[in-house]
RNA sequence: GGACAGGUGGCCGAGUGGUCGAAGGCGCACGCCUGGAAAGUGUGUAGGCGGGGAACCGUCUCGAGGGUUCGAAUCCCUCUCUGUCCGCCA
């Protein structure tokens, strides 16, 4: 959420900046709704002081037995009272309705960010590892024969419908090996707290991360109300909501493996084969919580961990920075890790990092104190480290031999009981 | 799911209709004291919004929302969270 004291004292800049994102100016309408809105409470606040005056004096007469003048007094405020309560509400519906604007405008692009309208105008800025030459065609993740007998599709329809899997046997042990090697990862080596979270929430947290109000129908609610996180950056930024943190609390780096539920509505028919794109996926999510000034060293250091993750596994990958068009609504500047997939002859989208500076905190209003300071709002970051079931895709087509057998990274062999590869039959070996 | 007890400032805790944003304590900050420290001692110490150049002023907030009242931390209603016991249960 925007701080409507920054759009009064610069709109100009504001409506530039949204209009990188391709949307035009509003900042006008906003200032106007601004200006009704003080007017509106410095009129029901003056109000409402007349009265509370009055109602002091009603006290005093009362006090010292003044009955005549207590009744008068009494009368008196009595009269006022229904219409200082209409100025009231009057003011606090035009607060909630700017509020309600500004909760709905996507956060402002840092200005080192590229300009674009779409993923075709996104910048590449780092690439690691080669791609494999293969002496056959590579074949998708869900046609490779030792995967076949543990990745099955058609139970997961019948339990579920489309867009869920049932995985057995070798493949949801590769697949539960990734998620802790991921996670032990993250902790030893990247020095982050690792933390475990509902996957059932209240509509406040939504709110805090911009899941709402504009994008309710991406996620899915509860018949009494709670919704279920499309992502664990849900829970862990909004552990700090309505706090004021100690400034040497911070940075606070947290890492969750959590189940993923979304929607995927406005993406049907996009990768419908395969499980590259699910109603319910496992990821292992990174959130730090840090001051401003620091946001984007930590972007890079956050971008560095997933990063390290697909080094490890050997995976080739490249880095991205999404230009102003690409970029999700509440970013600031996002990194986009993109892995190779032989099967698929690209690279697709295996985590996404991204800086959302102080909009989230303003949302959630969490906050943070500099010695015998002013609470200051602080800074949220979130990224995949990573998704795991699309890594486990890039394992397996990576790893994928002629005879339809699939050899596995070394560092997954200790999570798999010394286990290095997986037969063309789908039992490990 | 049932019963009971509770939610007050950074923390503990007093406060059953007015002068209470709120005693007292702890913690913290700054000062005094000291060679230095401890102890002692003094002062200060919530946040949001609005007005103002500022000092400062107003308004709202004692879990949340509504109600009663001229006036609510205090009374009533609903919800929510926490604790304890019972039930159920991975």
């Amino acid at each position: 959420m925007h701080d409507i004291r920054a759009i009064r004292e610069n709109p100009e800049a504001f409506d530039a900046a949204l209009s990188r994102r391709g949307l035009a100016g509003v900042s006008s309408d906003i200032l106007a709704l601004d200006a009704a809105r003080r007017a509106k409470i410095l009129e029901a606040e003056t109000a409402q002081a007349a009265q509370n005056a009055a109602s002091k004096e009603v006290g005093a007469a009362k006090a010292r037995g003044d009955t005549a003048e207590f009744e008068r007094l009494r009368a008196l405020v009595s009269e006022t009272k229904a219409a200082i309560a209409q100025l009231m509400e009057e003011a606090a519906t035009q607060d909630a309705r700017l509020r309600d604007i500004l909760s709905r405008l996507p956060n402002l692009p840092l200005d080192q960010i590229p300009d674009g309208r779409d993923e075709s105008d996104n910048v590449e800025i780092h690439r690691w590892g080669n791609p494999r030459n293969f002496d056959f065609t590579p074949k998708e993740h869900f046609e490779i024969a030792g995967v076949k007998p543990g990745m099955d599709f058609a139970t997961a329809a019948k339990l579920s419908g489309s867009r869920f899997v049932v995985l057995r046997g070798a493949v949801i042990r590769v697949h539960r090996a990734l998620a802790q090697f991921m996670l032990d990862t993250h902790i030893t080596d990247h020095d982050l707290q690792e933390v475990w979270t509902p996957v059932l929430v209240k509509e406040d947290a939504m709110f805090g991360t911009n899941q709402l109000p504009k994008f309710a129908e991406d996620s899915y609610q509860t018949t009494n109300g709670w919704w279920l996180i499309p992502t664990s950056e849900v829970t862990l930024t909004n552990s700090v909501a309505g706090d004021i943190l100690e400034e040497s609390a911070l940075p606070i780096r947290m890492t969750a493996l959590s189940q993923c539920f979304r929607s995927e509505a406005g993406s049907a028919g996009k990768d419908t084969t395969g499980m590259l794109r699910q109603h319910q996926f496992e990821k292992v999510e990174m959130v730090t919580i840090c001051t401003p000034d620091t946001a984007l060293a930590e972007h890079d250091r956050m971008t560095g961990c997933a990063q390290a993750i697909l080094e490890k596994l050997g995976l080739p990958y490249r880095t991205i920075v999404l230009c102003t068009g690409d970029m999700g609504f509440g970013a600031q500047k996002t990194h986009d890790l993109e892995v190779w997939l032989p099967g698929q002859n690209t690279y697709r989208e295996i985590s996404s990092v991204s800086t959302c500076g102080e909009f989230q905190a303003r949302r959630m209003n969490a906050r943070f104190r500099q010695p015998g300071g002013k609470p200051e709002f602080v800074a949220t970051l979130n990224g995949s480290g990573l998704a795991v079931g699309r890594c486990l895709i890039a394992v397996l087509e990576n790893g994928q031999q002629a005879d339809g057998s699939v050899d596995l990274p070394a560092v997954l062999h200790p999570y798999l009981g010394g286990k290095t590869r997986i037969a063309a039959d789908g039992t490990l070996a």
